[in-house]
DNA sequence: TAATCTTTTCGAGAAATTATGAAGAAAAAG
DNA sequence: CTTTTTCTTCATAATTTCTCGAAAAGATTA
């Protein structure tokens, strides 16, 4: 689930685009402040930004310098139609795109599009707003991190990037272990119990995803059925 | 000298174009068509295209199309204004942005600096008051020198450079060392290890920053959790 | 329901990896 | 050439992860 953080202190406007983009399979998170905006990038991670530039508090640009001292997140501008000076001192800041208002649902998203393309040539897998990220070498639910071991880590993996496929516990022995290895294949159950433990904390409904075949092994549900 | 292809069969259009950037710094090379652009791209290397939608020969959707099988340089669509459906089919076919004639030259001018600006590999990389500047070989927290050695810098420049990112101990070695080094791939935990000292004597919450990821290698956390 | 098989849970020891401290080698500076 | 700095390596301490057995719980079959 891509991850989009919506800075605006219309509350009217955070609706409006979070009711645009939520179909198009973006989970959206709101802050009506550059302060609040700040705060949540601190715990939150985004794959992109869109930044009110009109806002009375801290306004755009100065919450677009803040967010740029730290993170290198894609920014698009929301500006009022025709601001030329607006815009072009949004891209001084750092800011990577603009729309201007009222814009075009589609243009919108095409040009975010654009910009969550480039930085995602890395791979990920994502369900039900957890991702697994294997450049990162990170599991988020939501945005917050799940610490794994290397072993968790890979197993997961594997599960997840075959949704629906049942592994026996010598395969995955075999696909993650190496063939040379002479660990159990029970082993395999106590990384698969810290895995659920570990992902359980967190909210992640993980008992209706990492199933038990009885007799056979394991799997990643697709169809999440909870 | 950045150097910009561009292409559009208008002559006018061509000139026009390059008495704007010239002025700049941008030197400009020409193509009339399709064809002569993917020559040119060939045979030489360019920071950024832009190109025309609105071709006889070789449309510009074909082009780009064409272009983006072999390189990934950033392209601007010039396209006739409210062309949405010509825009939306620009961005699916990889381009990058686009200006719609008759344009702004500063708008054109600040887009183009986004593009370029990305692709450059920053010379400066600051996070939480760390700064790190390549061209004065400099560590500054909060103004203050830190001073590390050659080997140290380079490192923890190169894992600024990619926040998430993690990079594994040969890799490491591979990117600063060079491949022919016959360096243990432990000496780098030394290494990490005198970056961590100096930086946190200066206050700096280098935990919080540079991490272990245990089993795999090291990385520069983008969601700094402290 | 009983018998049997499989999985889950738990915990402790084993194994693997990283951090630390220190010293010698190599390189650079004086 | 000598001194200083930087780089590399190694031993060992500290930490984290992995593994495996045993008991408990759960599922299946007769």
């Amino acid at each position: 689930m891509t991850r989009i953080l919506l800075i605006d202190d219309e509350q009217r406007m955070l609706d409006l685009l979070t009711l645009y983009l939520k179909p198009h399979g973006y989970y959206c998170e709101t802050a009506s402040s550059g302060r609040e905006a700040l705060q949540k990038l601190n715990d939150q991670s985004f794959q992109l930004i869109l930044l009110d530039i009109m806002m009375k508090d801290m306004n755009g640009f100065e919450t677009c310098k803040h967010i740029r001292r730290n993170k290198n997140t894609p920014i698009i501008m929301v500006t009022a139609r025709d601001q030329k000076q607006d815009i072009l001192q949004g891209f001084r800041l750092g800011a990577d795109d603009y729309i201007t208002k009222p814009f075009d649902e589609d243009i919108l998203l095409a040009r975010m599009e654009v910009l969550i393309r480039r930085q995602e040539k890395r791979r990920t897998i994502s369900t039900d707003g957890l991702d697994w990220n294997e450049e990162n070498h990170q599991l988020l639910y939501k945005g917050s991190e799940i610490n794994l071991t290397p072993k968790e880590f890979k197993l997961l993996g594997l599960l997840m990037q075959y949704p629906g496929r049942v592994f026996e516990r010598d395969h995955l022995l075999e696909l993650i272990w190496g063939h040379d290895s002479y660990t159990e294949s029970r082993t395999i159950d106590s990384h698969v119990r810290n895995i659920r433990d570990k992902v359980r904390v967190f909210g992640f409904p993980i008992d209706g995803y990492l199933k038990t075949i009885w007799g056979v092994g394991y799997k990643w549900e697709s169809t999440s059925n909870k």
